[in-house]
DNA sequence: GCAAGGTC
């Protein structure tokens, strides 16, 4: 018996082989650079048997979906027709070596095995390599190994269980493939044979429409309308000040803040009259500051963004170079929960030769090891980002270097313990009116110490207060302020935004974000260069913000531990911030006012096709009928799109000429 | 010249 195994990448095909052959490998180099066959016996168990296999890989997809040659012109056919032309699968012009190999692979072999990814792509993936080996062998046995991730005795196991292709998965990814490709086409060429005839700057754009794109764009354009748009309100507040053992103590009003300056007068003369406050509350207990979630894609790229100094694309390159160099685990990952059967401690060991965090390694491996916390999100393909092995400072480049340590010190902070301090509450009356005062002391920094990108702020320790004592503050001052509009979006919110409202995927975000400001529909600002036109914040301004800023469903995870904020995250210098071009805002708006059922620059649409395909992957719908169904409701959009282009096109005016 | 999804 002869067994074909295919991987997704390289660097399973490798694993997997390196586990089913006990090292007795021969390796052999193909005409793609980067794919080897790896040739090995291994027992199968039923009902395969002893076989002589050969490991390789693919580079991700091979197929690609295109139209016929006739339809090329942008002018003719009309882009309308892109929704029933024919759409044919080919190999891609880059992937020709690889599925060669399979396809020559394929003919020395009885039975194929797919060890591509298991998530949906990963199925779809499978599927074209199926068709291509069945190019070579019509005759083969072909099953697929259920894997999520490369530990010796998971691997064994899914070669001992296998199981078949899911058609269902691959059904809806290429629901998915073709509708994106008419739609994409479709309103590209609408978009940029129509505007251009509007002439000016428009004159030599190319637009582009995506079912990703847009809904990123539309989420700019949505955030810098509720800026403009934002009006400011006055209010006032109360606060006491006592100074106490050297400490100025902050007493903040229950009431927090009004909206009316006479109410406030009143209340606060009505302090002022009373003199004397009254202790009523002093509470002291145990707090923690919890230790982060094991690192996903997406939070690498927030973080980056945050506090790297790196775009999300940059951060993903560092991080795919160091992968490719073995230093990290596959970067492109939703999981943020480790396997219970992977050994951490050994990872552990392996950072305690650095000069930056290797004592904290060590002492985490002398006994201080905690097993990581477990988020509630699995990808069932790829495990955490975590670090393979030490890198040493000197082979990496800048933006490696900064990446490695960020995964290094998230990784050890995962298995480290949470912080822990002490909260002290004390409530107070002046008269009538309630006041509180919040400290925190700080007992242990546990993953603090190591995971420098975040800090206990608030960390302030309250003098003595006892329930029932009276004392005269040593200021009560009545203050006043305005609401402060939100923050355009940094990227980090962006990434967010799309992560909560299924925009694009951990490895395709950032190449969205991307997308939209090549196509010059947005721009990335420093923030510190904006001008200081909008409302400028006061007392409380930053409450204000977070109260009032980013609705529509924030991705952010919750970080834990009460009264903790994440240091450096706002006011930042050099963050970056979006902010919608002339042209940017003209489309978005353009397709708002044509007021379709189907708003093309909302986020509902891509939802919309993520539920389909999950309909499709559970049997409750088929390709065919979602096919059909989308293609329908698409066509409608572009028929009344075009019969409404005055509107877009007077939009386009308003806005940029 | 146009999409989004894999991966290098």
């Amino acid at each position: 018996m002869r067994v074909l195994c295919v991987a997704e990448k390289p660097s399973i095909a490798k694993a997997v082989a390196g586990h089913l052959s006990g090292g007795q490998v021969q390796i052999h180099p193909t005409p793609e650079k980067y794919i080897k066959n790896y040739a090995f016996d291994y027992d199968f168990g039923r009902p395969w048997g002893r076989c002589q296999v050969t490991m390789t890989s693919v580079l991700g997809h091979i197929t690609a979906a295109v139209f016929p040659p006739e339809y090329k012109k942008w002018d003719y056919p009309p882009p309308e027709r892109l929704f029933d032309a024919p759409v044919n699968i080919i190999i891609s012009e880059d992937k020709k070596k690889v599925a060669d190999n399979i396809e020559n692979q394929a003919r020395y072999a009885n039975a194929l095995c797919i060890w591509t990814d298991c998530d949906r792509e990963g199925e779809h993936i499978g599927y074209e390599i199926c068709e291509v080996a069945k190019k070579g062998n019509r005759t083969l046995d072909i099953k697929r190994a259920r894997f999520s991730n490369i530990e010796r005795a998971h691997i064994m196991n899914a070669s001992r269980t296998l199981i078949n292709l899911d058609q269902k998965q691959v059904n809806a990814v290429a629901s998915r493939i073709e509708l994106d490709l008419r739609i994409g086409y479709a309103f590209s060429r609408f978009l940029t044979t129509n505007l251009r005839t509007l002439g000016g700057p428009l004159a030599n754009l190319t637009m582009s429409y995506g079912s990703c794109q847009f809904p990123t764009l539309g989420f700019v354009v949505d955030r810098y309308f509720r800026v403009r748009n934002f009006k400011p309100e006055p209010f006032w507040s109360i606060k006491v000040m006592h100074k106490r053992e050297g400490i100025d103590v902050h007493f903040s009003w229950s009431r927090n803040r009004l909206f009316d300056r006479a109410s406030v007068v009143i209340l606060y003369e009505r302090c002022l009259a009373a003199k004397m406050a009254k202790v009523v509350k002093v509470q002291e207990k145990p707090t923690k500051k919890w230790k982060p979630l094991p690192l996903t894609t997406v939070e690498l790229q927030k973080m980056a963004t945050i506090f790297l100094r790196m775009t999300g694309q940059q951060a993903m390159e560092a991080a795919e170079n160091l992968y490719n160099k073995g230093f990290i685990s596959y970067p492109r990952t939703e999981t943020d929960r480790f396997d219970s059967g992977m050994n951490l401690r050994a990872l552990v060991q392996k950072q305690t030769q650095s000069e930056a965090w290797g004592q904290f390694a060590q002492n985490l491996a002398n006994g201080g090891f905690q097993q990581p916390r477990q988020g509630r999100n699995d990808d069932k393909a790829h495990p955490p980002i975590h670090p393979i092995t030490y890198a040493a400072p000197s082979v990496l480049n800048e933006r490696e270097k900064k990446i490695y340590e960020f995964v290094v010190r998230r990784f050890l902070a995962c298995c480290s313990e949470d912080a822990k301090g002490v909260a002290t509450d004390v409530d107070i009356l002046l008269g009538e009116e309630s006041f509180h005062a919040h400290g925190v002391v700080v007992l242990e920094r546990n993953y603090l110490d190591v995971y420098v990108y975040e800090k206990w702020t608030g960390s302030v320790q309250l003098p003595k207060f006892t329930v029932g004592e009276l004392f005269e503050p040593t200021e009560a001052i009545m203050t006043d302020g305005k609401t402060a509009p939100p923050n355009y979006l940094t990227e980090a919110d962006l990434i967010a935004l799309m992560d909560a409202n299924g925009i694009g995927t951990d490895a395709t975000m950032a190449e969205h974000i991307q997308k939209i400001q090549d196509r010059e529909y947005v721009q990335a600002v420093p923030r510190s260069a904006r001008s200081a036109d909008d409302g400028e914040d006061e007392e409380e301004a930053p409450a204000a913000r977070r109260g009032r800023g980013g609705r529509g469903g924030r991705g952010g995870r919750g970080r834990g531990g009460r009264g903790g904020s994440t240091a450096g995250g706002r006011g930042g210098g050099g963050v970056k911030e979006f902010i919608p071009t002339k042209l940017g805002v003209a489309l978005i708006e353009g397709f708002d006012r044509m007021n379709f059922e189907t708003s093309l620059g909302k986020p509902f649409l891509r939802k919309e096709m993520e539920l389909k395909m999950k309909a499709i992957c559970e049997g409750r719908t088929t390709k065919e009928t979602v096919l059909n169904e989308s293609i329908q409701q698409y066509r409608h959009v572009y028929m009344q799109s075009q019969q409404k282009l005055n509107v877009l096109k007077a939009a386009c005016r308003q806005y940029i000429f």
